[in-house]
DNA sequence: CGGCCAACCTGTGCGC
DNA sequence: TGCGCACAGGTTGGCC
């Protein structure tokens, strides 16, 4: 259920449970989640200490103490569940397909249906070299992520607007529902092919990336208070979403009238308003 | 290289 | 109740 905003509280969440922590345990219960696990993953994460958690687009890293970090990606349907110290384990359920015990008793699950997840063991010196990382672009909070780089990477592009700004390789972290939301902010018709942009449109695009990005980190923080279910579920902000989810209910924009579309892109739905996106 | 699309999986909710 | 279909928050890799 993972954008960047609900790893950012997935991770959140793993900080403090995780953090100076050693494995005791690895129950790697099958082999493969998108692609196979590595060679020996229980036999590397047991006996090591967590260093530090940190997040790159959707990827969450665990550095170890091993010079080893974990990668940790959750796909379309990945949760981590924690279970506290002296909790209650439950039996595992059918998609618990990582569980991790920590010396204090913290239990850490990782669950995820559909299997699009993935986890893998790095040099935690080239890690940022990874195959999977090595090509994202800059983070939308981050300062490399700015006007005059928005422009140089989309100004001219034939893709529509919507396709750009889902494409990780041009900004990190943003997926589907985030990039609906912002465009209905920007008023923007998610159609609009990027060469038709102003160079002024472009540069107004990227406050309105960081607040709603900020704002949905804010609302999944406060949905956080429950520890245990770490689950990249969307919080509160779910509530506020303008145009996700709502094809035929009235646009909420003040003095409109006109109700929420929903069509394909590339496969994937784009909601928005045609009335104030253009 | 750009752009499209199938593929990877399972679960859920809807219409009939 | 059951069946079939559409659809789901991501990403890769193959093809033209």
């Amino acid at each position: 259920m993972p954008e960047l905003p609900e790893v950012e509280t997935v991770l959140r969440g793993l900080e403090p449970a995780m953090l100076g922590r050693l494995i005791l345990r690895a129950d790697i219960r099958r082999k493969n989640l998108r692609w196979e696990f590595p060679k020996d993953m229980a036999k590397r994460l047991i006996g090591a200490r967590v260093l530090r958690l940190h997040r790159r687009s959707k990827y969450i890293l665990c550095d170890l103490d091993t010079k080893e970090t974990l990668l940790i990606h959750l796909g379309m349907s990945g949760q981590i569940i924690i279970f506290p110290p002296r909790d209650e384990h439950p039996e595992l359920g059918k998609h618990n397909h990582v569980v991790l015990d920590l010396d204090d008793g913290t239990r850490i699950i990782f669950n995820d249906p559909r299997r699009f997840g993935a986890m893998d063991l790095l040099d935690t010196k080239t890690a940022e070299q990874h195959r999977l990382l090595v090509n994202i672009g800059p983070e939308p909070l981050g300062n490399h992520f700015n006007p005059d780089y928005l422009i140089q990477k989309i100004y001219c592009k034939n893709t529509p607007i919507k396709t750009a700004l889902l494409d990780q390789k041009i900004i990190a972290g943003l997926g589907n529902i985030y990039v609906c939301e912002v465009l209905w902010r920007a008023g923007v018709s998610p159609l609009h092919k990027c060469k038709d942009l102003s160079q002024s449109q472009i540069t107004k695009l990227v406050p309105i990336i960081r607040d709603v990005l900020t704002e949905a980190i804010i609302a999944g923080g406060s949905s956080l208070k429950d520890y245990r279910k770490t689950n990249g579920d969307l919080g509160y902000f779910q509530h506020s979403f303008a145009v996700y989810g709502r094809e035929n209910l009235p646009c909420t924009k003040k003095g409109c009238s006109h109700h929420i579309k929903r069509i394909i892109q590339s496969g994937r739905s784009s909601f928005y308003c045609e009335n104030c996106q253009k």
